[in-house]
DNA sequence: TTTTCATATGAGACCGGTCTCAATTGTGGA
DNA sequence: TCCACAATTGAGACCGGTCTCATATGAAAA
């Protein structure tokens, strides 16, 4: 039922017995290390050739202790925030004769949880993890091996931690709306809040979350826009229903003149629905977004976007990692990467 | 330097010990295996609480031969494609307690067999692969473990293959053009040709690609359009040279009064070439893509697109691969998913 | 020539699990 | 009362590598 072939494969022992050497010393030419005379390791290296000898890299890792991989992860691999990360990760990673073992977290610490669980039974080097809670951090506090966060800060864990200037960049596109005149602006977010809001941050459990909308509060604070607080619209990812409140939240009375996105995924879902109320943009409604996702660049109008540097966001988590791993033991650092705003055509002087 | 906590680990022995009883016993209640007492079980299960013990899953390997982790290469995690389709992978992987390896072939032969090597020496249980050349596939061969083929077929490798109907996705396609009166209809891949094309689709290395075009092909001969194939344009992907010679063909006199996309990465290279060259769609040049991608629906005008059910793609590979590696021993299956064509707006009547 | 020491090799323990096999115990049937 | 047999447990081999330690060899130093 489970033997499927029971695969002999070579082992370190076959080719000294074929080298008519000792596995000690197959395994030194065959390992890399020790010293061997020139001879020898030939012949060793003939007799794996002729036997096809591959390392079992299990086996390595049981002795050495060390599994060569890390573990990653993220929210949602379909996600191109998330991808294109992954991207920078695994393309840094390669360099080092890293891999990377992927696991979907779904924004779900309980997933999370498990998921690192499971990593760290295979012994993984490393992981890099984009929490899902800033609340629940127990099961991330535990973790015996390097540890690094990619895009969200925690401050009570110490680690290496790589995230955009989120705050800046939500004052900096805030500002941008209220300068051309707007003063019901929205802020819509696909995060999902335990509990009641009403204006308190530090129930919010996401960091990056938490710091874009200290930054929008801000920016409208700035410009004297009374409860923006209230103007804060969660749990607008992809379903049924958030999209029965964003078709709410456009047709309202009370419509917004302008909408901050906290991710394109979320921007996508607004754009449709915008256009499915007959409102154009930027007359009837501005639009700024986070992330400078494909399509922004596209629609008509083009699409204002907070441009985060992804893949480098990726790329530097991974390096942060890797020299841990090497045996770096520099106090953590929490590197900020700095956003560009791209101006494109989606925002409008406000009616009003 | 390298010795950074060496994290003493709980093991087997540790339990047993403080359990009172053989390694043999605790580990046949911490593995779950054999047959002991309720009293003993208790008393372990005990003891491993107290000591907080975390089975090493590489060890476990070892002695199993069975890692419970599937190595997946693709092509470019970053292409929404593959992203989408490595999502309903993992889903499924996860679903039965196995774990993702994840690596990127770049669409390189070299960098496959790599990535297969290490995957491997890993003890993988079993491979999911897109493979970049159907040309080169020696090294797909020798693979002793379960191997799966997502999105591309390889006739002479008989394993679990699941693709989906391209070369009728792209008849249809090009049928949807040749109908709407265009004659002069392009067919644009980011695909690389190794030597030149002349017609003959047997050198073409990727069985999607080839597949696609034959589709192409048919269409046109069927609207005795000669000659399809000097319009057939490859290595259209996101580089500078790309571009120029996007903008070369859309300046060419003989520019195309439609044009067939291959992916939507190219596409939306096309879409922005297209306007930059001040043409519109669909009345200047009609445009159809494989791949509903997010940016597709939002554009002026919305994309026609063949809709590519990619997640199904991942999760059908991903379920052969672990009914295999269960030890079900069918003759390899090659599923071929159906395709839809979503019209949208951008094909137009030929002016011609 | 004898001592010294670096180099090359082999023997075998070890990593943390699994699993085979034998020993021990208890129970129902003859 | 005695025995076959099932249930429970322990001892130890094994997986395929790494690595320590002891030994052997040969050249350089005394």
């Amino acid at each position: 039922m489970k033997r499927p072939s029971k695969a002999p494969s070579v082992t370190v022992s076959d080719v000294a017995r074929e080298a008519k050497v000792s596995k000690a010393t197959a395994a030194r030419v065959l390992g890399g290390y020790g010293t061997v005379s020139e001879m020898v390791r030939a012949a060793v290296l003939e007799a794996a050739r002729a036997l096809d000898y591959r390392p079992n890299e299990l086996a390595r890792s049981m002795t050495t202790g060390r599994s060569g991989s890390i573990g990653v992860v993220v929210g949602d691999i379909e996600n191109p925030f998330f991808s294109l990360a992954v991207r920078g990760i695994s393309d840094v990673a390669r360099l080092s004769g890293i891999n990377v073992i992927l696991a979907n977290s779904g924004e779900d610490v309980e997933a999370e949880k498990n998921a690192i669980r499971v990593l760290l039974a295979k012994q993984v080097d490393g992981l890099i993890v984009t929490p899902a809670q800033s609340s629940e951090i127990a099961h991330l506090k535990e973790i015996a091996c390097p540890l690094a966060l990619l895009d969200r800060a925690l401050p009570e864990l110490a680690v290496d931690t790589v995230t955009v200037d989120d705050r800046n960049a939500a004052l900096r596109a805030t500002r941008i709306l209220t300068e051309a005149g707007h003063r019901r602006i929205a802020y819509v977010t696909a995060a999902v809040l335990s509990g009641d809001f009403r204006g308190a941050a530090s129930r919010i459990n996401t960091s990056t979350v938490r710091e874009r909308i200290l930054g929008f509060i801000e920016g409208c604070r700035e410009a004297d826009i009374e409860g923006a607080e209230r103007n804060i619209h969660f749990g607008s990812g992809r379903s049924e229903s958030a999209h029965a409140l964003m078709q709410r939240l456009l047709k309202s009375a009370e419509r917004p003149t302008a909408i901050l996105a906290s991710d394109s995924v979320v921007a996508l879902e607004l754009f449709k629905a915008i256009r499915e109320c007959g409102l154009r943009i930027p007359q009837d409604i501005s639009l700024i977004t986070f992330h400078d996702a494909d399509w922004t660049s596209v629609t008509t109008p083009p699409i204002t976007v907070i441009d985060q540097p992804v893949y480098a966001l990726g790329k530097s988590v991974a390096e942060l990692l890797i020299r841990r791993l090497k045996g770096d033991d520099r106090p953590p650092e929490r590197i900020v990467l700095p956003t560009t705003i791209i101006e494109r055509m989606s925002v409008g002087p406000s009616e009003a």
